[in-house]
DNA sequence: CCAGACGTTGTT
DNA sequence: GTCTGG
DNA sequence: CCAGACGTTGTT
DNA sequence: GTCTGG
């Protein structure tokens, strides 16, 4: 699944093949549901514009429901009441830095930031509905598709969000037609091998893993909490670290092939 | 026909 | 809105 | 996803 | 423990 990512960055690509502005995503390292997204739509024209997370569909009668639709299974979305109007009609893109997946073990979960090699953005699809509350106010939200994890991702989950190579966004984009079929193939988990966990390669998953850190006493939702979204509030070496390396994983990741060298890079911050 | 649901996640 | 179940 | 709440009564 | 709200 897909419950929390990051953006920051300007969507050049997104913007250079639909033909809209080049804009900054916002520095935000803990997006959540329920908080508005930038996220590409065509309506016919594409055009940016915020969403928000957790789609509401059309006729719901309070927004409630919208915190539980934070993400749509690509292998029944065309079933589903909540999303198949969504889906052909209204598709959206959502440019990213990465996104967070949690790993379960017996006694606690751990957090994995998930992003490209190279500092590209992570594109992931989406579907999105008109909203409008009894008081006539208009709400657009939208979910995110999850699908299989392809081989790398699995060994931290399951499920993972389907993430759009840049050949297939116009077609993604493309709503003149409400037949859909020809967009199924691109709701898999093929294609999106290239991206890493924290480690350089994924023969270094093993020791450049992150709950290394839980040996010295600081798990990253801790930190989580000493970063709200946008706002930087760093009260310890690693919380900094972690703001780097969630500003520039391509950059950091490359310097943790292992624990040691990670402290060697937290220890060089300063 | 009307009434009621409409979703994902993980876990068992 | 639209489908399913009664 | 995580964090935080987790209730009822009557009255307007 | 489980649901709701962000």
């Amino acid at each position: 699944m897909c419950g929390r990512f990051a953006t920051r960055g300007k969507a050049r690509e997104i913007a250079r093949q639909l033909g809209i502005d080049e804009i900054d995503l916002p520095e935000r390292y803990n997006v959540a549901p329920t908080t508005f997204v930038l996220a590409a739509v065509a309506d016919p024209a594409p055009r940016w514009t915020l969403l928000r997370w957790g789609l509401i569909p059309g006729w719901a009668k309070d927004i409630s429901i919208g915190s539980r639709l934070i993400n749509a299974r690509a292998e029944s979305i065309q079933e589903k009441a909540s999303f198949r109007s969504s889906f052909k009609r209204r598709r959206c893109l959502i440019p990213c830095l990465g996104y967070y997946e949690w790993q379960r073990f017996a006694h606690h979960k751990q957090p994995w930031f998930h992003t490209y090699s190279d500092d590209r953005h992570m594109v992931m699809a989406g579907i999105w509905d008109h909203w409008q509350s009894p008081d006539g106010s208009e709400l657009e939200s939208f979910s995110l598709i999850t699908t299989d994890s392809n081989p790398l991702a699995a060994q931290v989950h399951h499920r993972m969000p389907v993430l759009l190579s840049s050949q297939d966004w116009s077609a993604w984009m493309d709503h003149s037609s409400e037949k859909t079929n020809h967009l199924i193939p691109l709701l898999g988990p093929a294609g999106t091998l290239i991206f890493r966990f924290t480690g350089s390669a994924p023969v270094s998953i093993q020791c450049a893993m992150i709950p290394q850190l839980s040996s010295i006493h600081c798990r990253i939702p801790q930190i989580f909490s000493l970063i709200p979204d946008g706002l930087l509030l760093v009260r310890s070496h690693l919380a900094l670290f972690f703001c780097k390396f969630l500003s520039s994983p391509a950059k950091y990741c490359t310097e943790m092939e292992n624990f040691s060298d990670m402290l060697r890079v937290i220890n060089g911050l300063y």
